[in-house]
DNA sequence: TCTGGGGTCCTAGGACCC
DNA sequence: TCTGGGGTCCTAGGACCC
């Protein structure tokens, strides 16, 4: 029998906070999106005092307050570094990966000894964080989705030291009757309410559903996933990252924007994003699309949401010809009176840029600004954002108050240690 | 007053072709 | 005046993931 592990960071955002400050240990801890608007990773003391996922803040200052928990900005400079080395540490022991996300990794353990199965995850475990210092689950299965089902058990029940192994079908059949259906990875909130309506409560229940109902339901992805739970492999480990298919830059804006002057400059931020990118995973795209909306959670506000697209005769990475692209198509959707809540960027339809067809009708070819923007992006790199900008661009104020330093990425906000008293 | 951001895949339906 | 049927391609929108 052939076994896929899949190694999960425990409250990765909350985990990654706490390793640089350790008094936050024992305490609750919640990580907050964007614009400090809601709840995207907490500890398991503000999971069990009733903080959901995705909670916005403003509802639940109170009980944050009350709790004194400790509450974060997001810090993506200090979880992607510490993503990073976490793979690191399963690539030397599991050569076979797939990094499946900031804080999850699929490896394959069909070269490990199936009764030495536990031991090796046990081992990596303890590497992981003895090396890095983040606490991991470790789910093990015959498939994808079986091992996702392993490592909600892992992580449920202390008891497992954090590693369980669904090695045979005594052990598989009870975890799909202990995992409630919308627990199950692939189906979301829509399909949940469609299968509770013919009975099935747990994954288990899954099985005795038709693949004819599952379609039926329109739910073909679902026959997958019930595949999966039975143990036939749909989904591959992916040992190579695949190449992108859109890239975005969207954000919700802290106040809401009704002057056109103001949205184009936020726009024009993403722009920049967006190039800057493409240059980074050496792609140019043939589609940018951009999108304005206002507030679909003010019930009491006119609402307006409209994209445009457009499609360019070569493909693209220039920072410069995106922008101006966008500009036009934001003067044909944006209309007066609304009050804009978000907006967003996003290229497509990608080619390699060392496989570029030039176009005989554009004038200049993309290449030709190669050497500007690698300078521009070097000096971005290395003095800072934003210090080479698109005119239009202007000095935003995000809203983070409580970020923790970038403890492993900036020198000069590295953790001081020593014996000396700090002198003020 | 305040509700994330960045992705993927699938499907229905329109446009278009012969 | 009559006004088919089958196929493909594309896009918007929905559902899901972390």
């Amino acid at each position: 029998m052939e076994y896929i592990g899949l190694i999960d960071c425990n409250n990765f955002y909350a985990s990654c906070e706490r390793l640089f400050n350790p008094a936050l240990n024992g305490k609750p801890v919640v990580v907050l999106s964007n614009n400090d608007g809601c709840v995207v990773a907490r500890s398991n003391e503000a999971k069990a005092l009733g903080v959901p996922m995705g909670a916005p803040v403003f509802k639940y200052r109170e009980l944050l307050q009350k709790h004194q928990v400790q509450i974060f900005s997001s810090n993506y400079a200090l979880y992607g570094d510490l993503s990073a080395r976490v793979m690191k540490v399963i690539a030397s022991e599991a050569p076979s990966m797939e990094v499946y996300s900031i804080d999850e990794a699929f490896v394959d353990l069909s070269k490990v000894p199936e009764d030495q199965i536990a031991l090796f995850c046990d081992h990596l475990r303890q590497k992981i964080f003895k090396w890095v210092g983040i606490p991991v689950s470790i789910g093990v299965g015959r498939t994808k989705t079986l091992a996702k089902v392993a490592s909600a058990i892992a992580k449920k029940y202390p008891q497992l030291n954090g590693v369980h192994f669904l090695k045979n079908e005594a052990l598989e059949k009870k975890a799909l009757q202990w995992l409630p259906i919308e627990d199950v990875w692939g189906i979301g909130r829509k399909l949940t309410k469609k299968f509770k309506y013919y009975g099935v409560n747990h994954a288990a229940d899954l099985l005795q559903l038709s693949n004819y109902t599952i379609r039926k339901e329109g739910a073909i992805d679902s026959v997958r996933v019930k595949e999966e739970l039975m143990g036939n492999r749909c989904y591959d480990i992916e040992n190579q990252p695949s190449q992108k298919k859109s890239i975005a830059s969207t954000r919700t804006f802290y106040k809401m924007v009704t002057d056109k002057e103001e949205l184009l400059s936020r726009i024009a931020d993403f722009s920049v994003i967006c190039g800057e990118k493409l240059r980074r995973e050496g792609t140019c795209a043939f589609e940018v699309k951009v999108f304005i909306a206002t507030n679909r959670n003010r019930k009491d506000l006119p609402q307006y949401y409209r994209s445009a697209y457009y499609r360019f005769l070569s493909a693209t990475d220039n920072t410069m010809l995106i922008s101006s692209t966008v500009s036009t198509l934001i003067e044909e959707i944006f209309v007066d009176g609304y009050q804009y809540k978000k907006a967003g960027v996003i290229v497509s339809n990608f080619v390699n840029k060392n496989e570029l067809q030039m176009d005989l009708f554009t004038a200049g070819s993309p290449l030709d600004y190669d050497a500007l923007f690698k300078a521009w992006d070097r000096l971005n790199e290395t003095m800072g954002n934003g210090t080479v900008r698109l005119g239009r661009q202007r000095k935003h104020l995000i809203s983070q108050k409580m970020r923790s330093p970038r403890y492993s990425t900036r020198w000069s906000e590295l953790l001081p240690i020593g014996t000396e008293k700090q002198s003020e």
